[in-house]
RNA sequence: GCCCUCGUAGCUCAGUGGAUAGAGCACCGCCCUCCGGAGGCGGGUGUCGCAGGUUCGAAUCCUGCCGAGGGCGCCA
């Protein structure tokens, strides 16, 4: 491994001359290694991973969309740089809005109606929306709604059928999405808010015996140090209502303790909206007091912006509802169809499958390209543009160096000689050399978007490349040629390991 | 009221202490008989929200202010 240091060296271009003398060695071992000179991690960690988290009884919005979108991109870098991962959906299967459901169900006289074909999704949206605004304006229909929830949290038979129909519904709706958006949740990584109720008395009692808990207006509390609210009082996590249902804050405590103490995760990652970033700030801190998170362990709010319309406010459908989101990417798929259709060397079959990945990796790449903490402007025409930073510029980058592969009738070999001759060449060397630094950035920093920038930076210095270096031109000397095309599926290999990473699929044509 | 995040070219965004602050889009001119145009060159883009401070050096760190969004006890 001569051109170890090469690669390793922390200023770009301080080591031309090393790269120089080592380059065609460096290029070369490229090209047989799959990870492209990323190192494995040396000391392999186990993170629990939450991300996406819909509700059930509701259609997919949205608001799903970049927690599901950033949670399995970043699932995807940490095993690639060698970590286990347990991804968890952490759906809203529990709690006060199914004791409203219930509730509604129940005075609409809709309860043991079996009929399983009226309970499809689309039905259940509305109905929950009908349920909110009872639960709003109705005080006493409010009061049942929540005795409702601590009678399904007691296991009451009657709510609990109800509940599972509720969830079995959603469930497939869930999957159905995921399918369409291509992330690799299944139903196997559900662990709901209901999978943690059987230990939050547990985790209250822990609490408790650790004296962290102070009793404050009938509910039982914690108070983590170092949060006020705007009286300067301390802000205190519920753990116990004033009617003896549990808050949602002992339930991320119980994540907590489970992801740590039963599965043995050291690392707890969170793929969540911004503005929880107080919450999850107070639950690790109070998971800390409890000793549920230990010296070595790290919890992670990985947080994220919103996605705005060109006005800057939170898009919505004409109408001012929430955009479902099988409807959105129905709609990318159909718009890269029409995109693809333009410019395709391929038959009717094949290009809807191209759609797929086209339309799909375009709202992917929309969403990662930038740093997340920021919100973001959805814009169909940007995000679909065959010129700039987005997912069909690489896709179709990719597919032109493929093509040149293809047509040269030959695969390049481990052994063959590198040369470095043109500026070009070298920049795009260095360039495929800096692939392991943008990946521990990308990964430290759960950042995503400077892959992105790594990938468009490769594309574009293939670019000048292949404008300054003619590959397969008959005055193309043999050896220069077999060398070029070693660069070229190099290139290539680095844009599709990439863009997996991102969950984002690299067409072999468009 | 307090706290958090954000404010960079006309637009969308990189850049979080080191050189004249960078891309893409959009606009204008020129060039390329080009492996599937993912084109190339030139033109100009900037009070890095404002004002102080720390530093040899600040878009980057600190303080205050302005503006946008968000959070602040029984919703998740």
């Amino acid at each position: 491994m001569t051109w170890w240091p090469v690669w390793r060296s922390p200023v770009p271009g301080s080591s031309t001359s090393r790269c120089t003398m080592s380059g065609w060695q460096a290029a070369a071992a490229l090209l047989g290694d799959t990870r492209l000179g990323a190192p494995v991690a040396e000391r392999p960690r186990r993170f629990a991973l939450d991300y996406s988290s819909p509700n059930v009884a509701k259609e997919m919005h949205v608001g799903h969309l970049r927690s599901s979108i950033i949670g399995d991109a970043i699932g995807g870098l940490l095993r690639f740089a060698g970590h286990e991962v347990v991804p968890h959906n952490h759906l809203g299967d529990w709690g006060t809005p199914f004791g409203m459901l219930i509730e509604h169900l129940i005075d609409e006289g809709w309860a043991g109606a079996r009929d399983p074909a009226r309970h499809t999704i689309t039905d259940l949206n509305n109905f929950y929306q009908a349920a909110r605004q009872k639960f709003d304006a109705d005080e006493a229909f409010a009061g049942r709604a929540r005795r409702r929830v601590v009678l399904l949290q007691g296991a009451d038979e009657r709510a609990l059928g109800l509940w599972h129909e509720l969830v079995a519904e959603s469930t497939r709706h869930f999957e159905a999405v995921y399918d369409l958006l291509g992330i690799e949740l299944t139903g196997e990584d559900i662990y709901g808010e209901s999978f943690y109720n059987p230990f939050l008395g547990d985790a209250v009692d822990e609490l408790e015996a650790k004296g962290l808990t102070e009793v404050s207006d009938g509910a039982v509390c914690v108070f983590p140090p170092g949060f006020t609210n705007r009286e300067g009082d301390r802000l205190p996590l519920i753990v116990r209502k004033r009617d003896g249902g549990y808050g949602y804050a002992v339930t991320d405590l119980a994540t907590v303790r489970y992801w740590t103490r039963e599965r043995g995760c050291t690392d707890l990652l969170y793929a969540v909206g911004a503005p929880q970033a107080q919450h999850f700030a107070m639950i690790f801190e109070a998971s800390r007091h409890a000793g549920w998170l230990g010296e070595d362990d790290s919890a992670v709010h990985i947080g994220f912006g919103s996605i705005v319309g060109a006005d800057g406010k939170t898009i919505r459908t004409r109408a001012g509802g929430s955009v479902k989101l099988a409807e959105l990417l129905t709609e990318a798929i159909d718009r890269a169809a029409a995109i693809v259709a333009e410019r395709t060397e391929l038959d009717a079959a094949e290009r809807a499958e191209v759609a797929r990945a086209v339309g799909i990796g375009a709202v992917k790449y929309a969403d990662l390209r930038n740093d997340r903490e920021k919100d973001y402007v959805f814009d169909w025409d940007r995000m679909l543009a065959m010129d700039g930073n987005t997912a069909v510029y690489l896709q179709y980058a990719n597919a032109r160096i493929l093509s040149i592969l293809r047509k040269a009738g030959e695969v390049p070999g481990e052994g063959t000689h590198v040369v470095l001759r043109e500026p070009t060449e070298r920049a795009l060397v260095l360039q495929l050399l800096r692939w392991p630094a943008a990946v521990r950035a990308v990964i430290e920093g759960y950042a995503p978007h400077k892959l992105c920038t790594y990938l468009y930076d490769t594309a574009t210095a293939f670019s000048a490349f292949y404008e300054n270096c003619p590959i397969l031109a008959a005055s193309t000397p043999a050896e220069i040629r077999s060398s070029r095309l070693v660069l070229a599926q190099v290139t290539s290999n680095s844009l599709t390991l990439g863009m997996s990473l991102l969950g984002i699929r690299a067409p072999q044509r468009l």
